[in-house]
DNA sequence: TTGTAAGCGTTATCAC
DNA sequence: GTGATAACGCTTACAA
């Protein structure tokens, strides 16, 4: 009962060791029969097979990675969740590493690959100063997941995004078409961080286009993704005295400090400032009052990059870039001026 | 250059198999030379050690498995992340595992243990029950986090953890200082969990101590520990006309559903209901109004499992059960009577 | 459609 | 001190 092995199984069944190994891999050339015999014993005997010996034989660790930049931002935690529960229908394990969102997620990467030896690698967030210096040194499938990777030379690596410039944009148009003209901005790092520098230019655009006046150094303020920098950043863009009615913030948990922030000061939400998240947390709908963001399709982003994934893992698939779409939500932290 | 094996090291220092193997585990009886010999070796070849072969070959897989009951619950998330951090710093692969706040996590780990040969596991939330009717199938060490598994009668078993009941008695205990007669119980389910399970009766004791009217009926509901769990469940006891003055959730996010619920329903925290949260997640205090909760030192009881595992892993040290200390905070979101 | 047998890279038990 | 060599449990040619 304890520890079968394919042996067992095939003494159990009264087949050889191989046509277990071909049931035991849904493989084909085996006889229904044969099948039903030995999914019986494989019940019977309790059996699991042994994941070492498994990879031993093919050279790899069968798991496949993901490298998670920046662990305060919730938006990779429900993203993590999602990659998860798709990775759990296939038989990879899967290995979560956290670093920080400053550190070079590739060189990890790299590390990670010849340590662990993974068949795939999803990264989450992502730098392309990073890709161009040192992605040539992986070579197995890769998934940049919610970055775009589509202007990289590299044919093992694909992606799956949100277009952040545009959706920026849009939560910025949004803000302007309700009356708004002075407008701040906490936004990411626009040096370390791809999407920092896209969403920042997409606030740029906007304010471009319908002619605002925005002064970089004093309407904006680039940070990390955590609640307490959007606490900081805001109460700093507070200090330039430039009486902004909205504030956008690249990220639902900047937006969530950001408001706390303006309450300290005695501003009221939306009545005094107006102010527009983007990611589309679950938990900004709890909030009082409602967070209005941009959403980003979280689930559909993890489903696809694991598709794409597994997909170049398995049927040497060819690596695609993607993006996935999002949605203005207008709910109670925004109003008209 | 790519892939030596110990054969290719064997054959590069002049020595054998054997030889080299007892040079990289640090055995004894290997003469300096043919340690020097071999080592210089390693360098020049840049060997890595095949893990699986090892692993197979140990029957283990070196790796520290995390089962983590309930996604929706931030908490667990950030325990999760404390408990990558720590094992980051030693040589052991996290393999982390997430199943529903309802299925059965021993059953989980045993499988997953035949299957990963982990050398140690980690439980984030448990019942009772479920370990003792499964839990002697697991034969390496255990760690029960943020449940109390003291009464289990397992060698193999430690377990770090708040002490729930006490901890619930004393956010009562608090509210009823404040003036509080009429309080409802959001709470978690008090079958499948044991949290739920304590958490309330800690209610029911700080009642019982005060002379509090109590209707289980009418002023408890116990669901999932998620955003829209304690959105509903506060719908239903508000639907209950018990006129209530204060509400205790048994998890922040639970409070922060009650929190929305309470508005849709004209209903402003503090003024016309206090609402008291569970576990100090770092978001209650950007929360407006910031969260009164009950904090449990997650940090601590993420090192203090590590360690405890660690040290059965590695000295054959002997399981204990451990609590942590928590901390009351009061701050916005109740208020006296 | 099925079985036999040769590895995969280690560790460990023997002899020497 | 050291070196053959037999496992560990699996996948996969190659045969049948």
């Amino acid at each position: 009962m304890e520890a079968a092995t394919i042996k067992d199984l095939a003494k159990l069944s009264g087949y050889g060791v191989a046509t277990v190994s071909r049931v035991l891999n849904n493989q084909p050339n085996v006889s229904e029969k044969a099948r039903k015999k030995i999914m019986k014993a494989v019940e019977e005997s309790g059996f699991e097979i042994n994941d070492n010996a498994k990879r031993l034989k093919q050279q790899s660790s069968n798991s496949v990675l993901v490298v998670v930049k920046g662990t305060s931002n919730e938006m990779f935690g429900s993203l993590v969740e999602n990659i998860q529960s798709e990775i759990a229908k296939t038989e990879y394990p899967l290995l979560v590493d956290y670093i920080d969102e400053d550190d070079n997620e590739v060189l990890r990467a790299v590390r990670l690959c010849r340590e662990k030896k993974p068949i795939g690698i999803l990264i989450l967030g992502g730098n392309t100063g990073h890709f161009l210096s040192d992605f040539d040194k992986i070579k197995i499938p890769c998934v940049l997941v919610s970055n775009d990777g589509s202007n990289l030379p590299f044919k093992n690596l694909s992606s799956v995004s949100t277009d952040d410039r545009k959706a920026a944009k849009c939560a910025m148009d949004t803000l302007i078409e309700m009356g708004h003209r002075r407008i701040a901005v906490v936004g990411g790092d626009r040096e370390h961080s791809d999407t920092g520098r896209l969403r920042f230019e997409g606030c740029l655009d906007s304010c471009r286009e319908h002619g605002i006046d925005f002064d970089v150094e004093k309407d904006f303020c680039g940070v990390r993704f955590s609640y307490q920098d959007g606490y900081d950043a805001t109460c700093r863009l507070l200090e330039n005295n430039r009486n902004f009615t909205a504030l956008f913030a690249a990220a639902d948990v900047m937006a969530i400090g950001a408001i706390r922030a303006l309450k300290d000061h005695g501003l009221s939400v939306p009545e005094d400032v107006s102010v527009f998240g983007f990611d589309g947390l679950a938990l900004g709908s709890f909030l009082v009052p409602k967070l209005s963001t941009v959403e980003q399709s979280v689930r559909k982003m993890a489903v696809r990059s694991v598709e794409i994934l597994l997909d170049c893992v398995k049927k040497k698939g060819t690596s695609r870039h993607e993006t996935v779409p999002f949605a203005v939500h207008q709910k109670e932290s925004t109003g008209k001026i």
